[in-house]
DNA sequence: CTTATTCTTGACCAATTGGTAAATAATACT
DNA sequence: AGTATTATTTACCAATTGGTCAAGAATAAG
């Protein structure tokens, strides 16, 4: 009675690619050009396949660029939220989380930073799909969130709960988007240590 | 002996254009567009000038970028580095700072957020000058932020009001980027409230 | 008026854009 | 084997991209 995994091949031509594998190299063009940045030759190159089989996949550019962020939000989005959940101590759960946009520049020369971040810069989110799909990510993070700063201050009420959270997002966000324009090391980890000072109060 | 205005006709056919008005223009175009979403099409639109005049003005698209950062500089930035310097009360002049992101989209219905945020997803942050800009320009933004915290807080030190000013920059950032992607304005409102009452402590 | 200088215009460029359609190839079912 | 179905490939499309260049137009100086 469980669900096939493999999608047992009915009639017709087997596909001779992965799906998931696909859709995470079209993700890391936009994550990193954006949507204007990245043309279809781009993805052509990247992932070795030609237009037609990439629209019969995936649809237009815009659909691929919805599926890609779809794709963030199960890949990076998910695993964020797990470590903001997990079984670290809150405080190292948080340190971690704001350190991160550090690591990735300094440690690991990740300039790609946000993607949800880069994509709400991006000329494509005035289009409706494309905010929503950010705000389900956003509101994803922050929900998870919440639950770290209800571990680590459950003396608080649930609406100062929130608050914290929420600013704990936008303070992420802003790193993010510091940490890409190139700002000094020694001024995101000020921001960041004050970001965890916040919570003492 | 003072400077002329006006730059003196010269030999030559003289300018059709008023430089500053038509890069405020161009500005606009890549603040909303981005830099790949702005094309010489949407600039000759919206200025009504040729492919021609443009180059010979302003050189190739990126040198027009460039200038854009800088026109954003001297127009915005500028502007905002008055009122954090202004003659209020400090405190109204930070809730005005960090109310600005919610007034733009909630009031005014401007999406187009922060240039220098949006700037920094796009593409073109890769490229070394585009850095450098909005590298000063955010550091013009922080150093009035520093004089408004070392208003609001003459009694700590400079190492900590520096802190609070990156703090803040970095919360304002954070803002404009969520503001755009759509996220609710009591949200907003809330870590605007932290941020401000961050400096309490 | 002529000349030098600058600006504007419009034609032109190769390359690339996103997107489509037909032909071909590989599978399952009968 | 034949047929239905789906994938891949190839060729093709009109439109647009950023960019250049030469010809014409408007000014100042001689």
């Amino acid at each position: 009675m469980r669900e096939q995994e493999t999608k047992d091949l009915g009639p017709g031509r087997p596909r001779e690619f992965d799906e998931g594998e696909v859709l995470a190299q079209i993700t890391r063009l936009f994550w990193d050009k954006g949507y204007d940045g990245t043309g279809l030759s781009d993805i052509m190159g990247a992932t070795g396949l030609k237009k037609g089989s990439l629209y019969a996949a995936f649809g237009n550019k815009k659909s691929m660029y919805h599926k890609a962020i779809l794709y963030y939000e199960q890949d990076v989005v998910k695993m964020a939220c797990q470590m903001l959940r997990g079984q670290n101590p809150a405080s190292n759960r948080l340190y971690d989380f704001l350190n991160s946009p550090i690591i990735a520049v300094y440690e690991n020369r990740d300039y790609r930073g946000c993607f949800l971040c880069n994509a709400a810069g991006d000329q494509i989110s005035s289009d409706p799909e494309t905010r929503k799909l950010l705000g389900q990510s956003f509101d994803r993070l922050e929900r998870a969130l919440c639950d770290l700063v209800s571990d680590l201050r459950p003396d608080l009420g649930q609406n100062s709960q929130i608050s914290m959270a929420q600013t704990l997002l936008i303070i992420y966000s802003g790193l993010r988007v510091q940490a890409r324009a190139g700002v000094a090391r020694t001024r995101l980890e000020n921001v960041r240590d004050q970001g965890i000072r916040l919570m003492d109060h």
